[in-house]
DNA sequence: ATTAACCAGTTAATCGATTAACAACGGTAG
DNA sequence: CTACCGTTGTTAATCGATTAACTGGTTAAT
């Protein structure tokens, strides 16, 4: 003990296992089971060669070493499809991690978030450099070249919302029959001038209204699916889809985005008197965007969004019509899923959750009913 | 190389460099350069290496291995003082990951988040086990066993508001001075009933009313010099600290503690006429107990938070008076300096962030202005 | 003609641990 | 007295890569 002063300051050089087995003078073997296993040494060894351990500044067996040798890192890494400082932003996505959070750290696992790096060179990601025990990928676009660099470091993978693949559970909810829940409430309070404002339609979201071509061109199997859904209501409601509905795509899940995209949807000769956004974000842009123009919402514009993250935010100065999606349980049952893979157990290859059109204030029948589409 | 038809399945065994190395028919130390240092071969070498690579399934170096040979893992590790799952529910603290995040993808480096356990057994946690490059501590008490846990791997570390190490470079801002000007504030208005709702005193922060023995025992440094600036003004405006002024402790940083400390401060005998929040989600608990008890803001009762992170979020149902700090830079200071320390550079040991008092609409001069304490 | 630089790879040591198989030893039972 | 056992440690193989030093053969420069 009095032999603290001398060896107090820390080391330069690193202490390896070897060192404090030398200088117990035990092998190293012992050393090892006495962090790993206590059971298989003396209780007076093992605090024996604590001790040293600590006179000697070991700061315990390398995590690097250890898992080389069991295979295995202690952390799950979690994948997002644009820059991690944009990630932070998207609340259905913090929402999310905290969902996985909860499932990581009742089995004792870290989270490594990826940084997917710049968009161009998407290429140059930490993705197969990085050590985790498996992946789990949070809605990106199936030609995504981050989905093939993970794919390809034949992890155990566990997917959110997109891509679907063929070897990986995935989680998620369906798509296309929420979005039809919104576009049938919009419909049914008598809306028939409807606009979209979508998600990017694939990796290479360029933004900008789209055309039919750009549509069945779409990549994103999850905005593929509102969009069914969405066109399935207004087909059955008399109109003509996507001729009578016009599609904004969004370069981005931010607020500017959507503000943008109404804003080009708004000043349309005819221009829509409801708006179907495919995010909250979104919709808090459209909600801007209105007050910008001097429309009232629900009185000149009825607005529905995709999410319900906002009310987690307390943003209420105007209550969100949303389709609400467990963004929380996502993340759980995603962690939940890998976490069982990893241990060999059978995972449920498609789980899907709930979702819920929520009826708040930015929705009611249009100003002038316009006439029924037949008769 | 015809074999590539039938080892064209992914084998289910694990594929190494070496035995790509012996399929191709080279030495392990070219497939190693073929994957790291491309000019240090032929590039019709190292192009039939990474065919022979795909055609066998190899997934390239493996991190771990790589990482214990190289002696660095390419990733930060960033150490919250509750659970993960909380920690996302921590605006100021997604605020912050993004900063780091920002410096972090910049370097091509990941993020890991470890899990700090159950608050009761705090120790068995992740932290000594996980393979990282250096940590970025988040505002944790220094009695926190996590932060001996973190120094003890004698990694590189940055601490962001707490603890103060003599060993690792800080990023924060000046509390006390912060503070004061908060309550200032509230004293320039004519408010001389305060209340003052705070942060966990230590990390066995029990929560409750706090008595002058208590607050003498507090060990986080953040809240005592927020303390002491909050008395510091009280006493320079002829109050007696912290005799007048109440301080209730909240044991997290929930909205839900915060509406619990209003309820308890304002159903005092003399309940103060202004209180002080610690953050901004305590002062939006603060908004829900006065909303509960009848009470208007700002007439009945005026509030000042901190963070300045309600705006971020877009809770506007009330504009609350806040100090501002500035969440994103730390964070991105943060892990700039930890990543220039593990480049062997010199870092910044005290980098001070500024803050600044924003009167928004909770606040106003007390309605039945008590008398100026002199004359 | 001689030295130097270079090219395209290879050899072998090394990173820091874990763990199956084995050994030494004292004790106990038959 | 021998056989068997449980306890406490040790030996040595192994995890999957990286990289300094080296090799034999060219080419360019002095």
């Amino acid at each position: 003990m009095v032999e603290a002063t001398d060896s107090g300051r820390p080391s330069r050089t690193k202490v390896t296992l070897a060192d404090l087995a030398r200088a117990t003078g035990v092998s190293t073997a012992t050393v090892s089971n006495a962090y790993n296993r206590p059971e298989k040494l003396s209780a007076g060894l093992r605090q024996r060669i604590l001790d040293t351990a600590r006179s000697l500044g070991y700061p315990g067996p390398d995590p690097t070493a250890r898992g080389l040798r069991r295979g295995h890192t202690g952390t799950l890494g979690v994948l997002y499809a644009d820059r991690l400082s944009y990630a932070f932003a998207d609340p259905g996505y913090v929402l999310f991690l905290r969902g996985v959070s909860a499932a990581a750290e009742t089995a004792g696992l870290a989270l490594t978030l990826v940084p997917a790096g710049p968009r161009d060179r998407r290429s140059a990601s930490a993705i197969d450099t990085i050590a985790v025990d498996g992946f789990i990928i949070y809605s990106m676009a199936p030609d995504d070249p981050l989905v093939s660099a993970a794919v390809e470091r034949r992890l155990p993978i566990v997917v959110t919302d997109q891509p679907r693949l063929e070897t990986a559970p995935f989680v998620g909810i369906d798509d296309a029959s929420a979005a039809r829940s919104a576009a049938e409430h919009l419909l049914g309070l008598g809306h028939r001038r409807l606009g979209v404002i979508s998600l990017e339609l694939g990796v290479t979201g360029q933004g900008g209204l789209a055309d039919a071509e750009r549509l069945r061109a779409a990549t994103s199997p999850m905005v593929r699916a509102r969009l069914q859904g969405y066109g399935d209501a207004a087909t059955s409601a008399g109109l003509s889809w996507p001729r009578d509905v016009p599609v904004y795509e969004c370069a981005e899940n931010l607020p500017e985005e959507g503000e943008r995209a109404a804003r080009a949807l708004l000043s349309a000769p005819e221009p829509p008197s409801a708006l179907l956004a495919m995010s909250d974000q979104l919709a808090l842009g459209v909600l801007d965007a209105a007050a910008g123009l001097g429309l009232a919402v629900p009185d000149d514009l009825s607005l529905v969004g995709f999410d319900d993250t906002t009310w987690a935010e307390r943003a209420a100065d105007v209550a969100l019509t949303t389709v609400r999606q467990p963004h929380f349980d996502k993340g759980r049952y995603a962690g939940e899923a890998l976490i069982a893979s990893l241990a060999g157990q059978p995972v449920e290859p498609r789980q899907l959750l709930p979702t819920e059109l929520v009826a708040r204030a930015t929705t009611q029948a249009p100003r002038a009913i316009s006439p029924p589409v037949r008769g």
